[in-house]
DNA sequence: CAGCTATTGAACATTGTGTTCAGTAACGTA
DNA sequence: TACGTTACTGAACACAATGTTCAATAGCTG
């Protein structure tokens, strides 16, 4: 790839992730993107559509890291209950190392659709995953696409919560919180 | 209050829910408020400074109901694991009698700052109302905080599904699978 | 080096914002 | 009912951002 549009689009997608952690998505205007990218207009939009366009562009590197950690994790061994969500220790430590990111994306800053698209990601995640968890037996039968939405909810919750954290936890204990709470209503 | 007022003022709030259920509340412009709602311009920032002024004064309304709730719960009788969280089968029942007005807030459509603001006015209910609940004792402790976040994306998630059900499910049923998911990480 | 292609910067129409102000209508009260 | 007060109107304004166009220039690959 000509190195020319590496260095745009790198230069312009690290100017988003700064801009998010400094005004949140919804205040950042193309203008802000460019100046601070430093690139002309025109090439702006030689590359994206939209400000939304460049967002979603940024969010599908992460899907895919996302999808080999799942694939991964369905490789392994274990119980049940060991294994469903089993991408989830990864995706902490992921978050961990690169916690700028996360927290633009996932923090109080964040965008109405740099949110839902973070929630339909972490979604098919999910929905994938229980596909190997038998339904729960109780007296209330829990339907399937709550379950996934209550999982995706507790997940993006606990992540918020932890990367706001001012006394760093390890990511390995914020993940035990994370099943603590989430596993226990999958199972029974 | 002069009538003049308060008929702007409703005129206001209906545009406002019915454009959020329409395009969502990133895509309204002012603009679209002051023809929906047949106002002039002027008249619109005569009484709110924003859009989001507007959203505000919108949900302080909610707010207040939504307190009321929480108080005629604690103050009803039951053991501990009944009582917390007692605010949630009003809120069910309410949420189901203003379905409109609830998809608009809760809803896919809606913004990073509608979706921000729900979320502090539940955490704050939450936390309220997590007072009168002893930490769980387990092998892990949970932070106050985390179960906070928690309860709130719990109770978020289920809502937004809910609402989003074609077949229309009970209050009564919802509120019973958002106990069961999020009841049961409290206790034990 | 040659040929291709990305970038530039400036200009442009368009849309929305938030403010101002004089004129008009509707209101509450006496 | 009549009066004084207050809210609304509509038009105009400066400003900021959007997304597009185009000729000129710079940088890349082979």
């Amino acid at each position: 790839m000509d190195r020319r549009v590496q260095r745009t689009r790198l230069a312009v997608h690290q100017a988003l992730i700064a801009l998010m952690l400094e005004k949140g998505y919804d205040a950042i205007t193309v203008q802000d993107i460019i100046e601070r990218a430093n690139i002309g207009r025109a090439t702006f939009y030689a590359h994206y559509q939209h400000k939304e366009d460049l967002l979603r562009s940024g969010l599908k590197d992460l899907r895919k890291q996302l999808l080999g950690y799942q694939r991964a994790a369905l490789a392994k061994a274990g119980s049940a209950r060991e294994r469903s969500l089993g991408f989830s220790p990864a995706l902490f430590e992921h978050a961990y190392s690169h916690r700028d990111t996360y927290q633009a994306i996932v923090g109080r800053r964040s965008g109405a659709i740099v949110l839902g698209e973070m929630r339909a990601m972490l979604a098919e995640l999910v929905r994938d995953d229980l596909k190997a968890v038998p339904p729960a037996k109780g007296v209330l039968e829990l339907p399937r696409g709550a379950v996934v939405e209550f999982v995706v909810g507790a997940l993006m919750s606990i992540l918020t919560w932890w990367l706001d954290q001012k006394a760093s936890i390890p990511p390995h204990e914020a993940d035990a919180i994370f099943r603590r709470v989430a596993v226990n209503a999958i199972f029974e």
